[in-house]
DNA sequence: AATTGTGAAGTTATTCACAGCG
DNA sequence: CGCTGTGAATAACTTCACAATT
């Protein structure tokens, strides 16, 4: 069988083009172009035929892309559309945000268990969702075939804390721990590092180009 | 004035060494090799001597670099040495959390306001940052001289926010709402979006894909 | 007539391989 | 000898241009 190997960054793109095809549909607009969905989405036509054409084709020439099929595809193609169970492990202050947030928001990834080492915490629950002890957590995870882990901890209990999701059969983290995690292959491993973030714009801002200290011309 | 063409996801893991690096700096490690930065940070040796080739030659052949100078270097080159004002846009869950966290850990980028438009919130504080309403929001950037802007809105008030912050002075945006921002030339915008991160983990799940590869983190 | 789907060309980023230097 | 710095090779991704299709 061949491997057919798509970009991680177009896989980045599919949500993009589910949010905007809900929008539409809720509009009920039956039928977008990839002119159309360029224009909302931001990335070009083509890039979007192109991406949509890596897992078959969808489209109708001269016509356009169906929004409730498409949808239901790209849906189908992240397997959101079975629903995925996701384990928080760290109720701090982003964690607790992130899943009021999430839990508010998502129905297709959904926040099924929240995991903290805080005694005081443990048994308080967030959204209906009851804070567990990590001691818990591969039996939970286990139990309930979660399979999304999304890490809010301090970094020095970062790999701690996906050794045990991953014992629990998580196979995709979302990690905004500081810390580069040491996972076994198979295994995908988002980052989302807040300080990266900020300290790399800080690049983009006419402060760091100003006193330019040039190195040596060739 | 032009800008040398250093790809972006160089700068992206320029705040990466500078952590590493100050690590190595709290272990009294006077030098360190581009192997060593390579098994602390996860990239490679060489990319990680071509990225600090960008900005000039700062090793010595034959020993490594110097981590004090270098970690100096980096700040400079990022334009944190002469730290950096930011404000955020949003005191709801996201925002309260991402302020309390940045307010607590960074010293390089400062949340130097914080604007909201529910009157309930207005007057209140976090951490010591007054939450003022979005009709001052243009002046007090321009007066504190703020160059980032975080925006923590729900997706319908995101764009007006954004002009918000450009009017004030602001070059570069870190955007969570889920919303394309149009802006003008000149301003850098770096998107986080919840939403497509954890659907686009599913992805990686074995409930969508039966053979992937994976274990690659960014 | 209109718009998709796609090989080919172009662009950008990463890895290789080794020269250059302490 | 060891490790950096860098041109060359490779790989990854995007854009182009147009044939295919309804």
């Amino acid at each position: 069988m061949r491997k057919p190997k798509i970009p991680d960054a177009a896989i980045k793109r599919l949500p993009v083009y589910l949010r905007v095809l809900e929008e539409f549909r809720a509009a009920e607009v039956p039928i977008v172009s990839s002119a159309e969905l360029a224009e909302r989405t931001g990335f070009s036509p083509e890039q979007i035929r192109k991406d949509l054409a890596y897992f078959g084709a969808f489209g109708t020439r001269g016509v356009g892309y169906d929004t409730a099929l498409l949808s239901r595809r790209i849906s189908r193609i992240l397997g959101l559309d079975q629903g995925v169970k996701a384990a928080l492990v760290g109720a701090g202050n982003l964690g607790h945000a992130l899943a009021r947030y999430s839990l508010s928001k998502h129905k297709d990834v959904r926040i099924v268990a929240i995991f903290d080492a805080d005694p005081a915490k443990i048994g308080t629950e967030i959204m209906g969702v009851t804070i567990r002890p990590p001691s818990e957590l591969v039996e939970v995870c286990r139990r309930e075939g979660v399979r999304i882990g999304i890490i809010t901890v301090p970094a020095s209990e970062a790999q701690a804390c996906a050794e045990l999701l991953i014992a629990g059969g998580v196979e995709a983290i979302l990690n905004f721990a500081p810390a580069k995690l040491k996972v076994p292959e198979g295994v995908f491993v988002q980052n989302i590092d807040l300080t990266i973030e900020l300290q790399s714009l800080a690049y983009y801002t006419s402060a760091s180009q100003s006193d330019a200290e040039v190195s040596r011309a060739e």
